[in-house]
DNA sequence: ATAAAAAGTTAAACTAGATTAATATGATTT
DNA sequence: AAATCATATTAATCTAGTTTAACTTTTTAT
């Protein structure tokens, strides 16, 4: 059980979607659990099967995925008010392809699997609100598809630093490389190219 | 209303992940559409508000995005069983950033925008139907990102061909290649390399 | 059967971005 | 304050994939 103050966070962003009953945030409260990690903690390692569903109180998170090389790529990051996991890997209890690594001191709540369908039982508005929830993240997967495509890395920046502006300023650069899929050493020249220009 | 045969295949596509009573059935079939495009034809066009989502009966389809230079990008293809639509356009109806365009004679089921909520409030295990039916584009959208980033181009073919047999057969190369991200001098290059190889 | 259009191939010249390696800056620890 | 470690920069060389253009093969229409 978490205490009421940490919820609310989550009750406030679940009711912007779909409206709950005071009985309802009670139920929920009652069945998601609340986890702190320190920097450089893994709340998911490639490997595991991924039992939980996070959703960032405070702190900043990496997803990334390691080749055959030893190279880390990382899909995504996770601030405040987002949600991070290997979803593959939760919704089919098969091992996960990403690792998840805390990049700050970071504050969860977890959606575990063995209790999420007791959860969508008791609650079915939840169904719709993950619905919503994940078509959004689809849609943004799916842009992010054609900009990898139809984007040069320097306009791939630049659209990263208008979008994420927030990130940008709490992330070390390679890591911004990584995710743009790009080396740090040709991010470091497109940045002085950029200032060059303007 | 469709005709029961045809609204069949739906029927049974649904069944897989959440079970409907007879009487579900009826209204479901009752609140779609059916309709059959000549090759060619589009479903959507980059700019309309997206109306539909629609599931393929049969035939094939192209999802593309036309970027400012005029150049083709194409994001997916879709075949019996599966969906095709914008769903970003569809979900928040703005204007479409895609086109869907039939590559041979195609039969389609439309949901309609209009009509969609209707359904979920008639048969609320809709909702978690399409949540799992999301939830698994969103994880193959993911897994593409990191496959255009940490794949060659070749490896990227050699992927797309193990994983779609029956697409690459019906579908020109160049078609191909613009989904891979190449082009097409380039996988003609590819795929002369692998014969070589093999 | 022939012409025309669409799709695919090949090869040379070119470029965006990778690799390597050396250097610089900044943060953290002692 | 010095030493160490992580992060960022710069520049030379290299390569995967693009561009352009000429040519071949396949499909479609008449």
């Amino acid at each position: 059980m978490i205490i009421k103050e940490k919820g609310q966070l989550l009750l406030d962003y679940i009711n912007r979607y779909v409206p709950l009953t005071e009985e309802e945030e009670q139920i929920l409260l009652s069945k998601i659990g609340y986890r702190t990690y320190l920097k450089g903690q893994f709340v998911v390692q490639q490997g595991d099967i991924c039992k939980y569903e996070c959703f960032v109180l405070s702190g900043c998170t990496k997803t990334f995925y390691m080749d055959g090389e030893g190279q880390e790529h990382i899909v995504m990051f996770s601030i405040e008010d987002w949600w991070t996991a290997d979803m593959g890997s939760f919704i089919t209890q098969t091992p996960a392809d990403y690792n998840v690594q805390c990049l700050e001191k970071t504050e969860l709540i977890m959606f575990s699997y063995d209790i999420i369908e007791d959860l969508y039982a008791a609650i079915p508005k939840l169904e719709r609100f993950f619905r919503l929830i994940i078509q959004n993240a689809f849609v943004a997967s799916q842009k992010r598809i054609i900009r990898s495509f139809s984007l040069s890395a320097k306009e791939r920046y630049v659209y990263f630093r208008n979008q994420y502006p927030k990130i940008e300023q709490r992330i070390p650069q390679y890591m911004i490389a990584s995710y743009l899929g790009i080396t740090k050493e040709f991010l470091s020249k497109i940045k002085s190219e950029l200032i060059v220009e303007q």
